[in-house]
DNA sequence: TCGCCTGATTCCACTTAGTGGAAATCAGGG
DNA sequence: CCCTGATTTCCACTAAGTGGAATCAGGCGA
């Protein structure tokens, strides 16, 4: 007798496919392959279920079997939608060439993310380096939202319901450091809200600085840039964080530009 | 009284799940965003069923909403996925850097894909400039299977089988062209076998030659190297070949050294 | 070499979750 | 303000999906 909960179902959304999503979002940079025991664990799905889902993944080129390990990784059509989702950015069809130009310019690192759950998604991030050959770009990388300026940033752009949630969701991840963490989050946020911009050094060597993209109909981006290997001060972030409004500005001109642009092909 | 069609459901497969992923792949290069409306009509699922599986996938946060045209565009999330696929992929962390190395030494551009549906993707593809800061470097882009040197070399390696009915679906697709199309991927195909690599054209002074990876327990990967801006020729495939070939060598070499580091983290 | 043992897959009765046609709602233009 | 075209919600229906149990496959130790 199928002891199964409800699921809230007609309307509201699709069991299956939030089942075969979260599958799917098992396989985390770390974790390159996983057994359908494994899914089960971390989805907490029955293992029949995962079987047959993880049938279907792979019969849609979602996943790739690895018969020797009995397991599963994620295949090249990811990657197709990846690369469709990066191509149909708007914001990124605009921003990409300006943020390459500045990185080289001033010699540092540019990114634009936009988030994802509880994580910040790089859908670019320009690594500068003397050597070009040495610069590299980078897209789909995740880091976590409340450590880092670039998720701060976006945090103080978030409709206040939205980053409420988001904040309940750190807390509960980590409740052993929540309150100083919460502390130094809302200082971040009132930066941005007073400055435009906030600064955090969340890897040592490391200053960063991030200020909000906000744009209508569209998601709430962030847009940072950093430096590696050199000494964090009040001075250098006050500098960064100088050059950062002043391409911000530059880039909200240009995407308010051809506004239709962001909206046709 | 629902007329729907059996779906040969149970271990088979998850019906929702095929659909959901489904709409997700009508989202390619060139179509950025599109409304219920047209996936209903692109996937031929009923309007209903799309409102109710696109409201999962923007929960879960492989779609956003564009509410001022409501309609829908890819989300961040299927970055990560990509960004995961990639630094999950065992071969594109051996191949990778040799291939940046390559495609500088020889000064051409280089790239490995691998097979999705009709199309081939690239897991990395190396743009090769005399100019540094103007080489880059391209993820998930899909090249068509059966014209590319890439799809051939690819099809060459293929079981037989799957070969045989990938080759139906191009027929059935472009029925006009079949007969002299077919002959040629047949040429394509052999030549591989018989030299090791395929050499294409498919681009006017684009000149590109490709070979397959074959490893046991992986999908089958293509190799190739191209250079744009030439006048094709035998001489100049020849020497092409050449350099791919022995590429190709070091690469089957430098996986198959430490064999372990394929599969463990 | 053989048989245990672990984990994946298939089976199957149950019923909930999903379906799709139709009605209601919404947004936008004339 | 009403009309129009599209989207979303509603709802009765039942097929599709579910998950526990049985079966199967394959690796390991004796």
């Amino acid at each position: 007798m199928a002891s199964a909960r409800q699921y809230a179902g007609g309307a509201n959304g699709n069991r299956s496919l939030e089942r075969g999503i979260e599958i799917l979002r098992a396989f985390r940079p770390g974790v390159d392959t996983l057994g359908n025991g494994e899914i089960a664990e971390r989805t907490r799905l029955p293992r029949s279920t995962v079987s047959r889902l993880t049938k279907t993944l792979v019969k849609f080129g979602m996943l790739d079997e690895v018969p020797i390990e009995r397991n599963y990784r994620l295949a090249a059509a990811v990657l197709s939608l990846g690369h469709g989702f990066r191509m149909g950015s708007p914001v990124l069809k605009v921003l990409g060439p300006l943020m390459r130009a500045e990185s080289t310019r001033r010699r540092l690192n540019v990114g634009l993310a936009s988030g994802d759950r509880t994580m910040m998604v790089y859908l670019e991030s320009i690594r500068y380096n003397p050597r070009p050959t040495l610069r590299s770009i980078v897209a789909g990388q995740q880091v976590p939202m409340e450590l880092t300026s670039l998720g701060r940033a976006y945090l103080a752009a978030l409709p206040d319901a939205a980053r409420d949630r988001l904040i309940g969701q750190f807390k509960r991840r980590n409740a052993a450091v929540a309150k100083t963490l919460n502390a130094d989050v809302q200082k971040s946020i009132r930066a941005v809200k007073r400055y435009g911009y906030c600064a955090v050094s969340w890897q040592p060597g490391v200053l960063a600085v991030a200020t909000p993209i906000v744009l209508d109909g569209l998601p709430v981006y962030a847009l940072n840039m950093s430096m590696q290997d050199i000494e964090p001060s009040e001075a250098l972030s006050a500098e960064m964080g100088e050059y950062l409004m002043a391409f911000a500005d530059r880039c909200k001109h240009t995407l308010s530009g051809p506004r239709d642009e962001l909206f046709q092909a």
